[in-house]
DNA sequence: TGACAATAGGTGTTGCAACACTCATATTAC
DNA sequence: GTAATATGAGTGTTGCAACACCTATTGTCA
């Protein structure tokens, strides 16, 4: 664009890397909304499902709080007071570790980790009923496709 | 699952529908950061830059506020705020329809149209650069599949 | 025409997210 | 062994987002 164009509603057509944004945007906006509509009425924002998943995944030892940030998908510079939330909600319990005392091991509790088991054929349901209209190739190229979009950063 | 499971650490294997969800989250999200590391110098959200270009492109009568949210690729409850921040920013202006006094219109001040002019470059840079590995064919096909993911919602 | 519903915009409040900063503990260098 | 650095966790503050609610204007229909 000119430096003539710069106060004109003048643009190009959007290119084809700007349509992959707003495409990923779009469907990312519209799969996360439809999840929303099952954890909100559990008390959860997506962020601490995720949280609980994660912990799942790590077993009773559970993990510190910069390895949970770590494994979360959007980045999350407030861990603590998401934990916080959480503890509050009788989800997730909190110790010091003995062996290196800067850490505090986070894990499930109980009713943390039955609400966890309890959402997977929930959700599951929910993918599944989204993306039934694809093949499962299709499927499969989508998340190689996603993979590569993502492996430069 | 049953139900002797719920309160264990076993849970079956990702399903090829989770895979996409999960794979679509990170993906957002690293391309979502890179482009806020351009936005936030410049006093930008995503989503305030994505009004600026939906009023370039709406031209000199601007649009009303409910046509602003439903063009937003996120659903955004708060546009008055919103659009508050960007009035004060001095990017939009705003006016009372006559026809209609229910309605107010929104248009871009010269200020907005030339910074979202002067970030049409470097935004198209940013995506070029994040996905000129991927050949036009795969960009292609991931256009269509992102599409078709949420057709159904 | 006058009551009532529908639409558009705005507001009050609450809670969460992001930033910078501090404190405690551990590791490293000398 | 002590000082300096690095690492992990937590806190104070600010601003934005989401929810419910309210006001003004328009449209609808008896």
């Amino acid at each position: 664009m000119s430096t003539a164009d710069r106060r004109t509603n003048k643009h190009s057509a959007p290119s084809l890397h700007q349509q992959v944004f707003v495409s990923l945007a779009r469907t990312e906006a519209t799969l996360h909304d439809a999840l929303d509509r099952v954890l909100v009425p559990r008390g959860l924002s997506l962020t601490q499902y995720n949280v609980l998943r994660i912990l799942r995944g790590a077993g009773a030892e559970g993990l510190c709080r910069n390895e949970v940030g770590e494994r979360l998908i959007t980045r999350m510079p407030d861990v603590t007071r998401l934990l916080d939330r959480m503890e509050a909600a009788d989800l997730v319990t909190r110790s010091r570790s003995t062996d290196d005392r800067r850490l505090v091991n986070t894990m499930l509790t109980k009713k943390g980790l039955t609400l966890v088991n309890d959402l997977d054929h929930e959700v599951d349901q929910l993918h599944r009923s989204q993306l039934d209209h694809l093949s499962a190739a299709d499927l499969r190229t989508l998340v190689r496709l996603l993979d590569a979009a993502r492996s430069k950063s």
